[in-house]
DNA sequence: CTGGGGAAGGGGCCC
DNA sequence: TGGGCCCCTTCCCCA
C-alpha cells in the first residue's frame, strides 16, 4: 500500500510557475481592464481566487472593471496577491508600481477591492494587516485622501497620467524575476516583474471609452478596439441569447457586475471618475501633481487636455521607447521603425534619483498579435524551466511577443512622471512636457512638411490631399463606360472612384506620410480603420467566435470564412482541375500552381485553345468545340485577369491576346459575356467586370465601344 | 526534402 | 467608420 506522497512546495512552485507565465503573458487567455490599464491574466488562476472574478471570465476574454471600486494600481497588487499569495507593504507597493514613495494605493484601497472581487484570503489578509497596524490608514499617502476604507486607490491613478498610450509596466526598475528558489519570495524582489503584461490603455479609460475632444483631436485615440460578436457566433459557452452576466448578489447596484452593461468586448465608456471631487474636497500633497506651483494635471489618464494628447500621439512613435526593435515588419521592410533619436535615460529630463535606466530588450512584434491566442501561444519547453531568466534577450518564447518584452521596460521617471512617449523623456510637469511636445512637432513639421496638417484642413474643408490630386476630380468626365461610373480620377495612377471621398481615402497611399501609427509598434497606416484593426490583434481582442468549436478571429469575415471549414462548403473551384477550395485566397493560390508565368501561360493557353476547334480542353481529358474553346479561353483569361486585378495593363493586354484568336467578330463578341461573366463570377465587382468587358469590346469591335451595352453583365 | 493543400494572420483598399 | 474583399504570407500537415 502505497503512502500518499506529498511533494514539497509544488504549489508554490506551480504558483511561481504561473506567475512566471504571467508576466510574460504566455497563455494568458483573459484580458482586465481597470481604468486605463490592461492586465493579462490566466482564467483558471483568477476564477480560482476570486468568485466574482470566475463569474466573468466564464463568459469573456476581456473583463472590465468597475474602475471605481478598484484602480489599477489597487489591481496590480490584487492580481500579484492571486498569483505570489503575498501582499506587499507599502514600500513594496510603490515599488511594485514603480510610483513614488508615498502613492502606493492603500491598504483599505485594496481591502474594498478584495471584498469587492470576493477574494476572500486577501480580505482577511487586509483585515490583519489593518488591525496589526491598529489603524486603517497607516499607509502614506494612502487613497481616498488619507487612507481608510476609500474604495479607490486614488493615488494609484496618478501612475501614469502621462502615458496615454499603451505601455508597458513593470513593477520593478530594473532586474529579473527572483529565479525560484526554496525559499519563499520576499522583499521587493517578490513583485519584481510581476506586472509586466500590464498595459496602459490611451485615455482615461478602456479604449473605447476617451472623451470626445480626444476623438476628436488625435487620430490614434478614441479608438474603439472592440468588436461583438455578430449574432449567432457568440462564444461557445455563452448559451444563444445570453448576453448578461450573472448579477452578483453583494454588490451594490452602482458598482460590481449591476454595473457592468455590456460584454467585455465591448469596452463600454466608463462614468466620469470622482476624481475632482476627491481633489477639491482634500487637496492632497499628490507627488504626481508635478512641479510646484504648477496648476497640475488632469486626472490620471486625462493629460493635459486634448491638443496635448494628440500632439502625442499624432508624432509619431519614437519607437525606441517601446524596444527598437517595434515595428519590424516582415513583409514591408521599409517601414521598419526607425531608431529613436535619444535615450531617455541619457536625456537631461531622464529618470532622476538615480535610478538605472532601463534595458532596452529587443522585443519583437515580429510574431503573431502580441495579445493573440491560438496559434500565437507555442509551446515551448523554455516555458517551463522553472530556471529560466525571463530577461531578454532569448529569454522568451520565440514567436511570442512578450509584452514587456515587446514594449520595452517601463519607465522609472521618479518625479519626472509627465512622460513624452515619442522619445520617452520624463518632465515633471504638464507645462515643460507640453513645450517639450510642441519641440517635437516643430521637428516633426520640418521633416514631413505639412502633409498632416494638410490632411487636417484638407478632412475638415473637404478638400483633396497635398499633391494637387483632388484637382483634377471631373466628375463626369467624358469617356468610357469606366469613367462615367467611375468618374473621380486619382492624379497619381490613373484609378477612378465613384466619389469623392473614396478617392480621398485612396490618395492617401500616394502619400509619402501615413498619417495612423499604431501606438505600440509604430507600424504606419493609410486608413484609421486598418490601424484600428491592427490594434485588435496587438491586445489580442478577438471577438467574432465560431459556435462550433470557440475559435475566435478578429474580422467576421475571417469567421465566415472559418464556417465553410464546419459546413464542408467550398464555394471556390478551380475551373481547370475542378478543385474546390473554401477560401477564395487558397483558390488563387492553387490557380497560380496553374497559370505558368502569367499573360505567357495565358497566351499559350489560347494558342491551345482557343484558335484551334477540338483541341483538348484546360483539364486535358475531352475536346473542345470552337465555341467551348472560345470560353475556356475566356476563362482562362478572367482567371489571369482574377490574379492581377490591379494591373490594367495587362489584363488589357490578356483581352487582347483572347480576342486576337477570335477572328470572327462575332464569336468574339459572344464570348466576351462570358468572359466578362465569369469574371464577376471569380469575385471581381460588377464595375470591374463592366470594365473588362468594356475593354474587351473595344479590342473586339473596335473603338466605339457600342457593343457594351448588348453585352453587359447584369 | 519538397511541393501542394488547408487554415489562418495581417495589411491594403474600396464601398 | 466599419464591413467586406483581395492579396500576401506563414504555418502546419501530408503525400
Amino acid at each position: 500500500m502505497l503512502d500518499t506522497m506529498e511533494a514539497p512546495g509544488h504549489s508554490r512552485q506551480l504558483l511561481l510557475q504561473l506567475n512566471n507565465q504571467r508576466t510574460k503573458g504566455f497563455l494568458c487567455d483573459v484580458i482586465i481592464v481597470v481604468q486605463n490599464a490592461l492586465f493579462r491574466a490566466h482564467k483558471n488562476v483568477l476564477a480560482a481566487s476570486s468568485a466574482y472574478l470566475k463569474s466573468l471570465v466564464v463568459h469573456d476574454n476581456l473583463l472590465n472593471l468597475d474602475h471605481d471600486m478598484v484602480s489599477p494600481a489597487v489591481f496590480r497588487l490584487v492580481l500579484d496577491f492571486i498569483y505570489t499569495g503575498r501582499l506587499a507593504d507599502g514600500a513594496e507597493a510603490a515599488a511594485a508600481a514603480a510610483v513614488a514613495p508615498g502613492t502606493e494605493p492603500s491598504l483599505g484601497a485594496v481591502l474594498a477591492a478584495a471584498s469587492y472581487l470576493q477574494i476572500p484570503d486577501l480580505v482577511a489578509l487586509c483585515k490583519k494587516r489593518l488591525k496589526r497596524h491598529g489603524k486603517y490608514c497607516h499607509l502614506r499617502g494612502g487613497g481616498g485622501g488619507g487612507g481608510g476604507y476609500a474604495p479607490y486607490g486614488r493615488p494609484g491613478r496618478g501612475l501614469r497620467a502621462t502615458t496615454p498610450v499603451i505601455q508597458a509596466c513593470y513593477s520593478s526598475p530594473a532586474g529579473p524575476p527572483p529565479p525560484p528558489s526554496a525559499e519563499p519570495p520576499s522583499g521587493p524582489e517578490a513583485s519584481v516583474n510581476t506586472h509586466c503584461a500590464e498595459l496602459y490603455a490611451s485615455g482615461p479609460g478602456p479604449a473605447s471609452a476617451l472623451c470626445a475632444a480626444e476623438r476628436r483631436c488625435s487620430p490614434l485615440c478614441g479608438l474603439d478596439l472592440s468588436k461583438k460578436s455578430p449574432p449567432g457566433s457568440a462564444p461557445p459557452e455563452r448559451p444563444p441569447g445570453e448576453r448578461e452576466l450573472p448579477p452578483r448578489p453583494d454588490s451594490p447596484p452602482s458598482a460590481g457586475p449591476a454595473a457592468y452593461k455590456e460584454p467585455p468586448l465591448s469596452l463600454p465608456p466608463l462614468p466620469p471618475l470622482p476624481f475632482q471631487k476627491l481633489e477639491e474636497a482634500v487637496p492632497p500633497p499628490d507627488p504626481f501633481r508635478g512641479g510646484g506651483g504648477s496648476p497640475g494635471p488632469e486626472p490620471p489618464g486625462r493629460p493635459d487636455g486634448p491638443s496635448l494628447l494628440y500632439r502625442w500621439m499624432k508624432h509619431e512613435p519614437g519607437l525606441g521607447t517601446y524596444g527598437d526593435e517595434l515595428g519590424r515588419d516582415r513583409s514591408s521592410p521599409g517601414e521598419r521603425c526607425e531608431e529613436r533619436g535619444g535615450d531617455p535615460a541619457a536625456s537631461p529630463g531622464g529618470p532622476p534619483l538615480g535610478l538605472a535606466p532601463p534595458p532596452r530588450y529587443p522585443g519583437s512584434l515580429d510574431g503573431p498579435g502580441a495579445g493573440g491566442d491560438g496559434d500565437d501561444y507555442k509551446s515551448s519547453s523554455e516555458e517551463t524551466g522553472s530556471s529560466e531568466d525571463p530577461s531578454p534577450p532569448g529569454g522568451h518564447l520565440e514567436g511570442y511577443p512578450c509584452p514587456h518584452l515587446a514594449y520595452g521596460e517601463p519607465e522609472s521617471f521618479g518625479d519626472n512622471l509627465y512622460v513624452c512617449i515619442p522619445c520617452g523623456k520624463g518632465f515633471p510637469s504638464s507645462e515643460q512636457l507640453n513645450a517639450h511636445v510642441e519641440a517635437h512637432v516643430e521637428e516633426e513639421e520640418a521633416l514631413y512638411g505639412r502633409a498632416e496638417a494638410a490632411e487636417v484642413a484638407a478632412g475638415a474643408a473637404g478638400l483633396g490631399p497635398p499633391f494637387g490630386a483632388g484637382g483634377d476630380k471631373v466628375p463626369g468626365a467624358p469617356g468610357g463606360l469606366g469613367e462615367l461610373l467611375r468618374p473621380y480620377r486619382c492624379a497619381s495612377c490613373d484609378k477612378s472612384y465613384k466619389d469623392p471621398a473614396t478617392l480621398r481615402q485612396h490618395e492617401k497611399t500616394h502619400w509619402l506620410t501615413r498619417p495612423y501609427p499604431c501606438t505600440i509598434c509604430g507600424k504606419k497606416f493609410t486608413q484609421r480603420g486598418t490601424m484600428t484593426r491592427h490594434m485588435r490583434s496587438h491586445l489580442g481582442l478577438k471577438p467574432f467566435a465560431c459556435d462550433a468549436c470557440g475559435m475566435r478571429f478578429t474580422r467576421q469575415y475571417r469567421l465566415t470564412e472559418h464556417m465553410r471549414i464546419h459546413s464542408g462548403e467550398k464555394p471556390y473551384e478551380c475551373q481547370v482541375c475542378g478543385g474546390k477550395f473554401a477560401q477564395q485566397r487558397n483558390l488563387i493560390s492553387h490557380m497560380k500552381m496553374h497559370a505558368v508565368g502569367g499573360a505567357a501561360g495565358a497566351a499559350g493557353a489560347l494558342a491551345g485553345l482557343g484558335a484551334l476547334p477540338g483541341v483538348p480542353g484546360p483539364d486535358g481529358k475531352g475536346k473542345l468545340d470552337f465555341p467551348e474553346g472560345v470560353f475556356a479561353v475566356a476563362r482562362l483569361t478572367a482567371e489571369q485577369l482574377s490574379l492581377k486585378q490591379q494591373d490594367k495593363a495587362a489584363a488589357a493586354e490578356l483581352l487582347a491576346q483572347t480576342t486576337h484568336f477570335l477572328h470572327d467578330p462575332k464569336v468574339a463578341l459572344e464570348s466576351l459575356y462570358p468572359l466578362a461573366k465569369f469574371t464577376a463570377e471569380l469575385g471581381l465587382s460588377p464595375d470591374k467586370a463592366a470594365e473588362v468587358l468594356s475593354q474587351g469590346a473595344h479590342l473586339a469591335a473596335g473603338p466605339d465601344g457600342r457593343t457594351i451595352d448588348r453585352f453587359s453583365p447584369t
